[in-house]
DNA sequence: CGCAAAACTGACGCGCGTGTCAGGTTGGGG
DNA sequence: CCCCAACCTGACACGCGCGTCAGTTTTGCG
């Protein structure tokens, strides 16, 4: 078999199992019975265990932020939003396995590794902050904390995902597009 | 000492140890060590280490759960909703370091542990739905898929805890009330 | 003060998962 | 067909953290 193949097998298969057991109850053992191979030759393709997920958890943070793009305040402003989310939503759906591992173990691995996924999500939730303060300018967004606004509505999303991932759910993508950019839009109150 | 005192002062310590490392990183050694008694004395107040973490994350969700209140529709539903809200932010505030384990830590520690954590957030979900959908045959919710908008409210509040537990952010317990509610009435764009 | 019960101690043994490495297998070029 | 290099194997030794328990100290009661 050819080298980058093996690699590929074996990173395939641990990402099941970790989305399985979660990262810490995952042995490598797990991985390797799982892939097909002895215990020796993990150790010839990955540093460790945590090299290996933290490589799977990499691939899908540049997934995901190449699915987010700027809004550009002079076009549409609500269809380019909605695009933002439905190419999340995809890739969420796509990526499943992936994201539950994301959401669900990649917390409580390593400190490190916390700060990283703290910084990713640090990043996308300044890339919106921004985004929101200048709308507030151009009265394209309500006024209020951008910074809380920002905060909530990654929150919002990064709840849907979680559900996604652990329920079944995927059956209506548009759905939770929509869903979401109501939410954005006019909250859930009604006005007084 | 008193037994009581013992085991309050043992918990006590667990509960920053965990808070520090994270519940896989935390040891035994590490609990006994902040708490200044010996090894075989935590094993005489608690089973094990699972066992200690459990009895204070349980502790935390009964007051969660006794924070959060019905809403009458009958009544002012604003003001009740912003009752609520004040509430779990207070709670949220007053027990930081614990809220930081049940949003950290509290996922990954066991398959049983997990089920527990997604059970108490499924009632809190069920709540919310309910008094949306209730909300909505009287005209004060906006119509929608009160599931969806039920999961967006408690990221959006999981969120906000996050980062209130992570960063600093205590200092202004009301603005956080204040722009929660204003995202929950009006979201974030404004009209067409 | 004396003594028993209750509380505490910490060295120890055990089990588990890890990473290694000496030896085996495979395949392709000569 | 043979040989060597690349690739794979899995038994093993090691370290870590856990839970125990025989022995020590403290408490409080007669």
């Amino acid at each position: 078999m050819e080298k980058g193949q093996r690699r590929q097998q074996i990173l395939t298969h641990a990402r099941q199992v970790f989305a399985r057991s979660g990262y810490h109850a995952a042995k490598v053992d797990d991985i390797v019975a799982a892939a097909g191979v002895a215990r020796g030759t993990f150790y010839l393709y990955f540093e460790d265990k945590r090299a290996i997920f933290e490589e799977i958890v990499d691939r899908l943070l540049v997934r995901f932020g190449m699915a987010i793009s700027r809004v550009d305040p002079k076009g549409d402003v609500g269809a380019q939003v909605q695009d933002n989310i439905r190419g999340i939503v995809r890739l969420l759906v796509e990526e499943r396995v992936t994201t539950k591992l994301l959401l669900s173990d990649a917390h409580g691995v390593d400190h490190a590794f916390d700060r990283k996924i703290q910084l990713f999500f640090d990043q996308v939730h300044s890339v919106l902050e921004e985004a929101l303060a200048e709308g507030q300018e151009r009265g394209i967004v309500g006024k209020g904390d951008a910074h809380l606004q920002a905060t909530m509505i990654i929150g919002a999303l990064k709840e849907i995902m979680h559900e996604v991932v652990v329920r079944g759910w995927d059956d209506d993508e548009e759905a939770i597009v929509a869903g979401l950019f109501a939410f954005l839009k006019r909250g859930v109150l009604t006005g007084e």
